[in-house]
DNA sequence: CGCTGTGAATTCATTCACAGCA
DNA sequence: TGCTGTGAATGAATTCACAGCG
Protein backbone atom coordinates (compact mmCIF):
# COMPACT_ATOMS: atom_id res chain seq x y z
CA UNK A 1 0.00 0.00 0.00
CA UNK A 2 0.89 3.94 0.17
CA UNK A 3 2.90 5.30 -2.45
CA UNK A 4 0.62 5.98 -5.10
CA UNK A 5 2.04 8.62 -7.90
CA UNK A 6 5.87 9.15 -6.78
CA UNK A 7 5.81 12.73 -8.32
CA UNK A 8 8.97 14.43 -6.79
CA UNK A 9 8.76 12.75 -2.78
CA UNK A 10 12.26 12.43 -1.71
CA UNK A 11 12.83 8.36 -2.15
CA UNK A 12 12.99 6.70 1.46
CA UNK A 13 13.80 8.87 4.43
CA UNK A 14 13.58 12.35 5.82
CA UNK A 15 16.69 13.15 7.66
CA UNK A 16 16.25 13.09 11.71
CA UNK A 17 17.86 16.53 12.33
CA UNK A 18 14.66 17.53 9.53
CA UNK A 19 11.89 15.77 11.20
CA UNK A 20 13.06 17.42 14.35
CA UNK A 21 12.68 21.34 12.83
CA UNK A 22 9.38 20.24 11.07
CA UNK A 23 7.43 20.88 14.30
CA UNK A 24 8.93 23.74 14.66
CA UNK A 25 7.73 24.94 11.40
CA UNK A 26 4.87 24.22 11.33
CA UNK A 27 4.34 26.26 14.40
CA UNK A 28 5.50 28.99 12.48
CA UNK A 29 3.43 28.13 9.83
CA UNK A 30 0.39 28.63 12.06
CA UNK A 31 0.59 31.92 13.55
CA UNK A 32 1.08 32.79 9.87
CA UNK A 33 -2.90 31.47 9.26
CA UNK A 34 -3.87 33.24 12.04
CA UNK A 35 -2.41 36.69 10.91
CA UNK A 36 -4.45 35.78 7.80
CA UNK A 37 -1.67 35.44 5.72
CA UNK A 38 -1.57 33.03 2.43
CA UNK A 39 1.67 33.00 1.48
CA UNK A 40 5.34 33.40 2.47
CA UNK A 41 9.33 32.92 1.44
CA UNK A 42 11.51 30.86 2.49
CA UNK A 43 13.42 33.79 3.85
CA UNK A 44 10.42 35.07 6.27
CA UNK A 45 9.85 31.58 6.89
CA UNK A 46 12.73 31.10 7.98
CA UNK A 47 13.30 34.10 10.19
CA UNK A 48 10.19 33.24 11.89
CA UNK A 49 11.60 29.52 12.49
CA UNK A 50 14.66 30.28 14.09
CA UNK A 51 16.85 29.28 10.87
CA UNK A 52 18.69 30.18 7.90
CA UNK A 53 16.62 30.16 4.65
CA UNK A 54 18.90 27.52 2.74
CA UNK A 55 18.56 25.17 5.19
CA UNK A 56 14.77 25.78 5.57
CA UNK A 57 14.35 25.02 1.54
CA UNK A 58 16.59 22.10 1.73
CA UNK A 59 14.67 20.29 4.57
CA UNK A 60 10.85 21.07 2.45
CA UNK A 61 12.63 19.73 -0.49
CA UNK A 62 12.66 16.55 1.97
CA UNK A 63 9.12 16.91 1.58
CA UNK A 64 8.52 17.16 -1.99
CA UNK A 65 8.33 20.36 -3.95
CA UNK A 66 5.63 22.29 -2.41
CA UNK A 67 6.51 25.92 -3.02
CA UNK A 68 6.43 27.71 -6.38
CA UNK A 69 9.62 29.85 -7.81
CA UNK A 70 9.39 33.51 -7.51
CA UNK A 71 6.82 33.27 -5.41
CA UNK A 72 7.16 31.09 -2.11
CA UNK A 73 5.10 28.94 -0.20
CA UNK A 74 1.15 29.10 0.45
CA UNK A 75 0.67 28.68 3.77
CA UNK A 76 -2.01 26.21 3.94
CA UNK A 77 -0.89 23.99 1.65
CA UNK A 78 2.33 23.71 3.57
CA UNK A 79 0.66 23.07 6.96
CA UNK A 80 -1.02 20.19 5.09
CA UNK A 81 1.45 18.49 3.90
CA UNK A 82 3.92 18.51 7.07
CA UNK A 83 1.63 17.81 8.98
CA UNK A 84 0.69 14.70 7.48
CA UNK A 85 4.44 14.16 7.05
CA UNK A 86 4.56 14.36 10.76
CA UNK A 87 1.67 12.05 11.14
CA UNK A 88 -0.60 14.65 12.85
CA UNK A 89 -3.86 13.97 11.06
CA UNK A 90 -4.39 11.25 12.76
CA UNK A 91 -5.31 11.39 16.41
CA UNK A 92 -2.41 9.59 18.91
CA UNK A 93 -3.90 7.98 21.96
CA UNK A 94 -1.14 8.94 25.10
CA UNK A 95 -0.84 7.58 28.33
CA UNK A 96 0.26 9.84 31.60
CA UNK A 97 2.40 7.74 33.82
CA UNK A 98 3.11 9.25 36.90
CA UNK A 99 0.80 12.24 38.59
CA UNK A 100 3.26 14.32 40.80
CA UNK A 101 3.68 18.30 39.72
CA UNK A 102 5.25 17.62 36.15
CA UNK A 103 2.50 14.82 35.41
CA UNK A 104 -0.25 17.79 36.42
CA UNK A 105 1.61 20.02 34.38
CA UNK A 106 1.79 18.09 31.51
CA UNK A 107 -1.90 16.37 31.69
CA UNK A 108 -3.20 20.03 31.89
CA UNK A 109 -0.98 21.03 28.68
CA UNK A 110 -2.87 22.72 25.67
CA UNK A 111 -0.57 21.32 23.38
CA UNK A 112 -1.34 17.74 24.33
CA UNK A 113 -5.17 18.14 23.52
CA UNK A 114 -4.90 20.59 20.34
CA UNK A 115 -3.49 18.56 18.07
CA UNK A 116 -3.49 15.11 17.21
CA UNK A 117 -2.32 13.85 20.83
CA UNK A 118 -5.11 12.88 23.18
CA UNK A 119 -4.17 12.56 26.89
CA UNK A 120 -6.64 9.14 27.43
CA UNK A 121 -5.03 8.26 31.30
CA UNK A 122 -3.07 9.16 33.70
CA UNK A 123 -1.58 6.60 36.35
CA UNK A 124 -0.08 6.72 39.46
CA UNK A 125 1.18 4.22 42.34
CA UNK A 126 0.49 6.29 45.17
CA UNK A 127 -2.91 5.46 46.84
CA UNK A 128 -3.72 9.17 47.89
CA UNK A 129 -3.53 10.26 44.36
CA UNK A 130 -5.66 7.43 42.33
CA UNK A 131 -9.23 7.87 41.64
CA UNK A 132 -8.60 11.97 41.88
CA UNK A 133 -10.01 13.41 38.82
CA UNK A 134 -7.59 15.84 37.47
CA UNK A 135 -8.04 17.68 33.74
CA UNK A 136 -10.99 15.63 32.96
CA UNK A 137 -9.32 12.02 33.63
CA UNK A 138 -9.68 10.03 36.53
CA UNK A 139 -6.29 8.64 37.89
CA UNK A 140 -5.99 5.03 37.75
CA UNK A 141 -3.78 2.12 39.82
CA UNK A 142 -0.49 1.59 37.94
CA UNK A 143 -1.24 -1.94 38.75
CA UNK A 144 -4.01 -1.16 35.79
CA UNK A 145 -1.22 -0.14 33.51
CA UNK A 146 -1.71 -3.03 31.30
CA UNK A 147 -5.05 -3.19 31.36
CA UNK A 148 -5.24 1.05 30.44
CA UNK A 149 -3.26 0.48 27.61
CA UNK A 150 -5.12 -1.85 26.31
CA UNK A 151 -8.29 -0.67 26.57
CA UNK A 152 -7.57 2.90 25.21
CA UNK A 153 -5.04 2.13 22.37
CA UNK A 154 -2.44 4.11 24.09
CA UNK A 155 0.18 4.35 21.48
CA UNK A 156 2.87 6.91 23.06
CA UNK A 157 3.79 6.64 26.80
CA UNK A 158 4.80 9.77 28.69
CA UNK A 159 6.93 8.85 31.74
CA UNK A 160 7.20 11.71 34.85
CA UNK A 161 7.58 9.32 37.61
CA UNK A 162 11.17 9.33 40.15
CA UNK A 163 14.11 7.80 38.47
CA UNK A 164 13.75 4.50 40.45
CA UNK A 165 10.45 3.83 38.78
CA UNK A 166 10.79 4.32 35.40
CA UNK A 167 13.04 1.65 33.65
CA UNK A 168 10.31 -0.81 35.10
CA UNK A 169 7.48 1.20 34.23
CA UNK A 170 9.27 1.67 31.07
CA UNK A 171 9.56 -2.06 30.33
CA UNK A 172 6.16 -2.83 31.23
CA UNK A 173 4.50 -0.23 28.43
CA UNK A 174 6.89 -1.62 26.03
CA UNK A 175 5.55 -5.27 26.79
CA UNK A 176 1.97 -4.38 26.56
CA UNK A 177 3.12 -2.60 22.99
CA UNK A 178 3.66 0.91 23.52
CA UNK A 179 6.43 1.91 21.12
CA UNK A 180 7.06 5.08 21.41
CA UNK A 181 8.12 6.49 24.92
CA UNK A 182 8.71 10.04 25.88
CA UNK A 183 10.84 10.01 29.38
CA UNK A 184 11.05 12.72 31.98
CA UNK A 185 12.99 11.07 34.48
CA UNK A 186 16.50 11.41 34.62
CA UNK A 187 17.47 7.73 33.76
CA UNK A 188 18.70 6.76 30.25
CA UNK A 189 15.30 3.87 29.46
CA UNK A 190 17.06 0.48 27.91
CA UNK A 191 14.45 -0.12 25.37
CA UNK A 192 14.26 -3.16 22.39
CA UNK A 193 14.92 -2.62 18.64
CA UNK A 194 12.06 -0.61 17.40
CA UNK A 195 10.96 1.36 20.19
CA UNK A 196 11.41 5.01 20.19
CA UNK A 197 13.06 7.12 23.65
CA UNK A 198 12.48 10.82 23.49
CA UNK A 199 13.85 12.50 26.46
CA UNK A 200 13.56 16.11 27.87
CA UNK A 201 15.99 16.22 30.82
CA UNK A 202 15.92 19.69 32.47
CA UNK A 203 19.08 19.17 34.80
CA UNK A 204 20.81 18.50 31.28
CA UNK A 205 19.33 21.45 29.81
CA UNK A 206 20.35 24.09 32.51
CA UNK A 207 24.03 21.90 32.80
CA UNK A 208 24.49 22.89 28.79
CA UNK A 209 23.57 26.68 29.85
CA UNK A 210 26.27 26.67 32.74
CA UNK A 211 28.94 25.60 30.21
CA UNK A 212 28.05 28.11 27.81
CA UNK A 213 28.09 30.56 30.25
CA UNK A 214 31.00 30.28 32.63
CA UNK A 215 32.93 29.98 29.21
CA UNK A 216 31.75 33.37 28.38
CA UNK A 217 33.23 34.09 32.41
CA UNK A 218 36.74 32.82 30.78
CA UNK A 219 37.78 28.82 30.74
CA UNK A 220 37.03 25.99 33.23
CA UNK A 221 37.58 25.74 37.02
CA UNK A 222 37.39 29.34 37.21
CA UNK A 223 40.02 29.88 40.19
CA UNK A 224 40.16 26.32 41.21
CA UNK A 225 43.04 24.70 40.91
CA UNK A 226 43.89 21.87 37.48
CA UNK A 227 45.49 19.46 39.66
CA UNK A 228 43.52 17.48 41.48
CA UNK A 229 46.00 14.78 43.02
CA UNK A 230 47.61 16.77 45.09
CA UNK A 231 44.17 18.12 46.48
CA UNK A 232 43.14 14.89 46.92
CA UNK A 233 46.11 14.18 49.34
CA UNK A 234 44.89 17.07 51.42
CA UNK A 235 41.86 16.15 51.84
CA UNK A 236 42.65 12.15 52.45
CA UNK A 237 40.44 9.91 50.21
CA UNK A 238 37.40 11.98 50.17
CA UNK A 239 37.97 14.22 47.20
CA UNK A 240 35.10 16.32 47.34
CA UNK A 241 34.99 19.71 46.22
CA UNK A 242 32.96 23.01 47.17
CA UNK A 243 30.12 21.57 47.01
CA UNK A 244 29.74 17.41 49.06
CA UNK A 245 28.08 15.69 46.36
CA UNK A 246 24.34 15.01 46.53
CA UNK A 247 23.38 12.04 47.92
CA UNK A 248 21.49 10.09 45.88
CA UNK A 249 20.57 10.49 42.09
CA UNK A 250 20.60 14.10 40.32
CA UNK A 251 17.25 14.51 40.37
CA UNK A 252 13.94 12.86 41.56
CA UNK A 253 11.19 14.08 38.78
CA UNK A 254 8.40 14.44 40.32
CA UNK A 255 6.09 12.45 41.87
CA UNK A 256 3.11 12.62 44.29
CA UNK B 1 43.60 34.38 33.27
CA UNK B 2 42.61 30.75 34.27
CA UNK B 3 45.18 28.59 31.71
CA UNK B 4 48.05 28.18 33.67
CA UNK B 5 49.44 24.53 32.94
CA UNK B 6 48.50 23.71 29.41
CA UNK B 7 48.97 20.04 29.81
CA UNK B 8 47.32 17.65 27.48
CA UNK B 9 43.93 20.02 27.58
CA UNK B 10 42.31 20.04 24.25
CA UNK B 11 43.19 24.18 22.92
CA UNK B 12 39.93 25.65 22.48
CA UNK B 13 36.52 23.91 22.34
CA UNK B 14 34.73 21.58 23.23
CA UNK B 15 32.70 20.23 20.37
CA UNK B 16 28.86 20.90 21.19
CA UNK B 17 27.58 17.31 20.84
CA UNK B 18 30.19 16.42 23.25
CA UNK B 19 29.15 19.37 25.69
CA UNK B 20 25.47 17.53 25.79
CA UNK B 21 26.58 14.45 26.97
CA UNK B 22 28.85 15.65 29.44
CA UNK B 23 26.06 15.47 31.90
CA UNK B 24 24.68 11.99 31.12
CA UNK B 25 27.99 10.59 31.70
CA UNK B 26 28.05 12.69 35.04
CA UNK B 27 25.03 11.48 35.78
CA UNK B 28 26.11 7.60 35.09
CA UNK B 29 29.08 8.31 37.15
CA UNK B 30 27.34 9.69 40.05
CA UNK B 31 25.25 5.97 40.11
CA UNK B 32 28.60 4.56 39.65
CA UNK B 33 29.55 6.60 42.81
CA UNK B 34 26.60 5.69 44.88
CA UNK B 35 27.30 2.24 44.17
CA UNK B 36 30.50 2.19 45.53
CA UNK B 37 32.58 1.51 42.71
CA UNK B 38 35.46 3.30 42.45
CA UNK B 39 36.74 2.41 38.41
CA UNK B 40 35.28 1.95 35.25
CA UNK B 41 36.19 1.28 31.80
CA UNK B 42 35.26 3.05 28.69
CA UNK B 43 33.02 0.25 27.86
CA UNK B 44 30.88 -0.04 30.86
CA UNK B 45 30.76 3.89 31.23
CA UNK B 46 29.45 4.01 27.60
CA UNK B 47 26.65 1.33 28.51
CA UNK B 48 25.53 3.65 31.90
CA UNK B 49 25.08 6.39 29.40
CA UNK B 50 23.37 4.54 26.76
CA UNK B 51 26.14 5.43 23.97
CA UNK B 52 29.03 3.57 22.51
CA UNK B 53 32.01 3.72 23.85
CA UNK B 54 34.24 5.37 20.78
CA UNK B 55 32.22 8.02 21.36
CA UNK B 56 32.35 7.98 25.04
CA UNK B 57 36.33 8.14 24.51
CA UNK B 58 36.38 10.73 21.56
CA UNK B 59 34.28 12.49 24.50
CA UNK B 60 36.32 12.67 27.38
CA UNK B 61 39.64 13.38 25.37
CA UNK B 62 38.62 16.41 24.44
CA UNK B 63 38.77 17.21 28.30
CA UNK B 64 42.10 16.04 28.56
CA UNK B 65 43.99 12.40 29.52
CA UNK B 66 41.83 11.58 32.36
CA UNK B 67 42.12 7.91 32.44
CA UNK B 68 44.28 4.99 32.64
CA UNK B 69 45.56 2.77 30.25
CA UNK B 70 44.40 -1.10 30.75
CA UNK B 71 42.79 0.05 33.70
CA UNK B 72 39.67 2.60 33.18
CA UNK B 73 38.69 6.02 34.66
CA UNK B 74 38.74 6.66 38.47
CA UNK B 75 34.72 7.91 39.05
CA UNK B 76 35.51 10.49 41.58
CA UNK B 77 38.18 12.17 39.68
CA UNK B 78 36.37 12.06 36.55
CA UNK B 79 33.29 13.08 38.01
CA UNK B 80 35.08 15.97 39.45
CA UNK B 81 37.09 16.60 36.11
CA UNK B 82 33.77 17.04 33.90
CA UNK B 83 31.83 19.13 36.86
CA UNK B 84 34.37 22.01 36.70
CA UNK B 85 33.94 21.52 32.99
CA UNK B 86 30.23 22.40 32.92
CA UNK B 87 31.07 25.01 35.86
CA UNK B 88 28.93 23.00 38.02
CA UNK B 89 31.58 23.43 40.82
CA UNK B 90 30.14 26.87 41.01
CA UNK B 91 27.09 27.90 41.91
CA UNK B 92 24.03 29.39 39.39
CA UNK B 93 21.26 31.37 40.93
CA UNK B 94 17.84 31.20 38.88
CA UNK B 95 14.73 32.81 38.13
CA UNK B 96 11.71 31.42 37.56
CA UNK B 97 9.40 33.44 35.53
CA UNK B 98 5.84 32.09 35.77
CA UNK B 99 4.46 30.01 38.09
CA UNK B 100 1.51 27.68 36.02
CA UNK B 101 1.45 24.22 36.41
CA UNK B 102 4.73 23.89 34.97
CA UNK B 103 6.25 26.91 37.06
CA UNK B 104 5.60 24.87 40.27
CA UNK B 105 6.88 21.83 39.46
CA UNK B 106 10.47 23.59 38.13
CA UNK B 107 10.31 25.53 41.56
CA UNK B 108 9.83 21.86 43.14
CA UNK B 109 12.15 20.25 41.55
CA UNK B 110 15.00 18.37 42.90
CA UNK B 111 16.91 18.72 40.34
CA UNK B 112 17.46 22.20 40.05
CA UNK B 113 18.68 22.86 43.88
CA UNK B 114 20.77 19.60 43.75
CA UNK B 115 23.60 20.59 41.76
CA UNK B 116 25.12 24.09 41.32
CA UNK B 117 21.71 25.43 40.63
CA UNK B 118 20.10 27.63 43.34
CA UNK B 119 16.23 28.75 42.22
CA UNK B 120 16.20 32.79 43.88
CA UNK B 121 13.16 33.69 42.68
CA UNK B 122 9.43 33.15 41.33
CA UNK B 123 8.22 35.67 38.92
CA UNK B 124 4.65 36.12 38.14
CA UNK B 125 2.22 38.85 36.84
CA UNK B 126 -0.99 37.24 38.41
CA UNK B 127 -2.20 39.20 41.33
CA UNK B 128 -3.84 36.10 42.55
CA UNK B 129 -0.67 34.06 42.58
CA UNK B 130 2.00 36.63 43.43
CA UNK B 131 2.95 36.33 46.93
CA UNK B 132 1.97 32.85 47.56
CA UNK B 133 4.87 31.02 49.14
CA UNK B 134 5.87 27.94 46.47
CA UNK B 135 8.95 25.39 47.52
CA UNK B 136 10.28 27.88 50.20
CA UNK B 137 10.03 31.14 48.14
CA UNK B 138 7.39 34.13 48.10
CA UNK B 139 6.67 34.95 44.42
CA UNK B 140 7.20 38.25 43.62
CA UNK B 141 5.29 39.90 40.94
CA UNK B 142 6.70 40.91 37.48
CA UNK B 143 7.30 44.27 37.80
CA UNK B 144 10.08 43.71 40.13
CA UNK B 145 11.80 41.49 37.49
CA UNK B 146 14.98 43.86 37.27
CA UNK B 147 15.12 44.60 40.69
CA UNK B 148 14.84 40.84 41.50
CA UNK B 149 17.67 39.64 38.65
CA UNK B 150 19.87 42.73 40.48
CA UNK B 151 19.23 41.74 43.91
CA UNK B 152 20.02 37.85 43.54
CA UNK B 153 22.91 38.29 40.82
CA UNK B 154 20.67 36.30 39.01
CA UNK B 155 22.31 34.42 35.89
CA UNK B 156 20.17 31.88 34.08
CA UNK B 157 16.08 33.03 33.64
CA UNK B 158 13.77 29.95 33.26
CA UNK B 159 10.98 31.50 30.83
CA UNK B 160 7.33 29.13 32.23
CA UNK B 161 4.71 31.47 30.47
CA UNK B 162 2.31 31.45 27.60
CA UNK B 163 3.86 31.88 24.44
CA UNK B 164 2.15 35.61 24.01
CA UNK B 165 4.07 36.92 26.95
CA UNK B 166 7.44 34.98 26.71
CA UNK B 167 9.31 37.48 23.77
CA UNK B 168 8.84 40.23 25.79
CA UNK B 169 9.91 38.99 29.32
CA UNK B 170 12.72 37.71 27.28
CA UNK B 171 13.82 40.98 26.56
CA UNK B 172 13.60 42.50 29.89
CA UNK B 173 15.47 39.67 31.51
CA UNK B 174 18.34 40.09 28.90
CA UNK B 175 17.86 43.81 29.10
CA UNK B 176 18.97 43.38 33.02
CA UNK B 177 22.09 40.98 32.24
CA UNK B 178 20.36 37.62 32.17
CA UNK B 179 22.55 35.76 29.26
CA UNK B 180 20.84 32.23 29.78
CA UNK B 181 18.37 31.47 29.14
CA UNK B 182 15.71 27.82 29.31
CA UNK B 183 12.53 28.40 27.11
CA UNK B 184 9.78 26.66 27.98
CA UNK B 185 7.34 28.67 26.24
CA UNK B 186 6.25 27.34 22.55
CA UNK B 187 7.64 30.38 20.44
CA UNK B 188 11.30 31.20 18.91
CA UNK B 189 12.89 33.54 21.51
CA UNK B 190 15.23 35.95 19.26
CA UNK B 191 17.87 36.96 21.52
CA UNK B 192 21.11 39.27 20.77
CA UNK B 193 24.53 37.42 20.41
CA UNK B 194 26.48 36.71 23.48
CA UNK B 195 22.99 35.52 24.62
CA UNK B 196 22.46 31.35 25.05
CA UNK B 197 18.75 30.18 24.66
CA UNK B 198 17.90 26.34 25.46
CA UNK B 199 14.71 25.31 24.57
CA UNK B 200 12.68 22.47 25.80
CA UNK B 201 8.92 21.87 23.51
CA UNK B 202 7.38 19.27 24.66
CA UNK B 203 4.62 19.43 21.75
CA UNK B 204 8.17 19.29 19.81
CA UNK B 205 8.81 16.14 20.86
CA UNK B 206 5.45 14.61 21.05
CA UNK B 207 5.40 15.04 17.13
CA UNK B 208 8.66 13.66 16.25
CA UNK B 209 7.53 10.79 17.71
CA UNK B 210 4.45 10.92 15.92
CA UNK B 211 6.73 11.13 13.07
CA UNK B 212 8.38 7.52 13.84
CA UNK B 213 5.31 6.01 14.61
CA UNK B 214 3.62 6.65 11.68
CA UNK B 215 6.54 5.83 9.81
CA UNK B 216 6.36 1.97 11.31
CA UNK B 217 2.76 1.94 10.49
CA UNK B 218 3.73 2.44 6.85
CA UNK B 219 4.54 5.52 5.36
CA UNK B 220 2.60 9.70 5.65
CA UNK B 221 -0.58 9.79 5.35
CA UNK B 222 -2.17 6.91 5.33
CA UNK B 223 -5.13 6.99 4.11
CA UNK B 224 -5.84 10.46 3.02
CA UNK B 225 -5.58 11.43 -0.34
CA UNK B 226 -1.88 12.74 -1.63
CA UNK B 227 -3.17 15.40 -3.82
CA UNK B 228 -4.59 18.12 -2.30
CA UNK B 229 -5.24 20.90 -4.62
CA UNK B 230 -8.35 19.25 -5.64
CA UNK B 231 -9.83 18.41 -2.13
CA UNK B 232 -8.61 22.26 -1.66
CA UNK B 233 -11.42 22.96 -4.29
CA UNK B 234 -14.20 20.76 -2.95
CA UNK B 235 -13.94 22.63 0.14
CA UNK B 236 -13.46 26.68 -1.10
CA UNK B 237 -10.88 27.88 0.32
CA UNK B 238 -10.82 26.67 3.96
CA UNK B 239 -8.47 23.71 3.43
CA UNK B 240 -8.92 22.10 6.26
CA UNK B 241 -8.13 18.45 7.06
CA UNK B 242 -9.44 15.90 9.98
CA UNK B 243 -9.27 18.52 12.70
CA UNK B 244 -10.24 22.35 12.71
CA UNK B 245 -6.96 23.93 13.19
CA UNK B 246 -6.57 24.80 16.47
CA UNK B 247 -7.75 28.26 17.71
CA UNK B 248 -4.37 29.59 18.50
CA UNK B 249 -0.94 29.10 19.55
CA UNK B 250 -0.02 25.13 19.61
CA UNK B 251 0.18 25.85 23.18
CA UNK B 252 0.13 28.17 25.89
CA UNK B 253 2.10 26.89 28.18
CA UNK B 254 0.80 27.02 31.68
CA UNK B 255 0.35 29.92 33.46
CA UNK B 256 -1.45 30.28 36.77
C1' DC C 1 13.12 39.29 -12.21
C1' DG C 2 12.68 36.68 -7.74
C1' DC C 3 12.27 32.89 -5.88
C1' DT C 4 12.72 27.76 -5.15
C1' DG C 5 15.21 23.52 -5.45
C1' DT C 6 19.52 21.32 -5.47
C1' DG C 7 24.28 19.75 -6.76
C1' DA C 8 28.85 20.74 -4.84
C1' DA C 9 31.75 22.27 -1.08
C1' DT C 10 32.36 22.49 3.55
C1' DT C 11 31.96 21.70 8.27
C1' DC C 12 30.75 18.80 12.02
C1' DA C 13 30.04 14.18 14.21
C1' DT C 14 30.57 9.31 14.48
C1' DT C 15 32.88 5.15 13.93
C1' DC C 16 36.82 2.29 12.93
C1' DA C 17 40.96 0.26 14.08
C1' DC C 18 45.18 0.25 16.15
C1' DA C 19 49.51 2.32 18.20
C1' DG C 20 51.19 2.93 22.58
C1' DC C 21 51.25 3.08 27.50
C1' DA C 22 50.33 1.18 32.38
C1' DT D 1 47.76 -8.12 28.34
C1' DG D 2 43.90 -4.76 28.30
C1' DC D 3 42.82 -0.68 28.16
C1' DT D 4 42.89 4.37 26.60
C1' DG D 5 43.66 7.95 23.28
C1' DT D 6 43.61 9.23 18.60
C1' DG D 7 44.63 9.56 13.57
C1' DA D 8 42.16 8.25 9.53
C1' DA D 9 37.81 6.92 7.25
C1' DT D 10 33.24 7.42 6.91
C1' DG D 11 28.83 9.52 7.30
C1' DA D 12 25.53 13.34 8.38
C1' DA D 13 24.26 18.14 8.41
C1' DT D 14 24.94 22.66 6.97
C1' DT D 15 26.05 26.16 3.90
C1' DC D 16 27.18 28.01 -0.59
C1' DA D 17 26.00 29.47 -4.94
C1' DC D 18 23.50 29.19 -8.93
C1' DA D 19 20.64 26.83 -12.56
C1' DG D 20 16.01 26.85 -13.79
C1' DC D 21 11.24 27.80 -13.55
C1' DG D 22 6.95 30.76 -12.84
Amino acid sequence: MTRRHNRTRAERGIPEATVARLPVYLRALHSLQERGIATVSSEELAAAAGVNSAKLRKDLSHLGSYGTRGVGYEVDYLVYQISRELGLTQDWVVAIIGVGNLGRALAGYGGFASRGFRVAALLDADPAVVGAEIAGLTVRHIDELERVIAEHGVSIAVIATPAAAAQALCDRVVAAGVTSVLNFAPVVLAVPEGVEVRKVDLSIELQILAFHEQRKAGGPGDGAADDWSEELDEHGDGARRERPPGTSEYIEAVEA
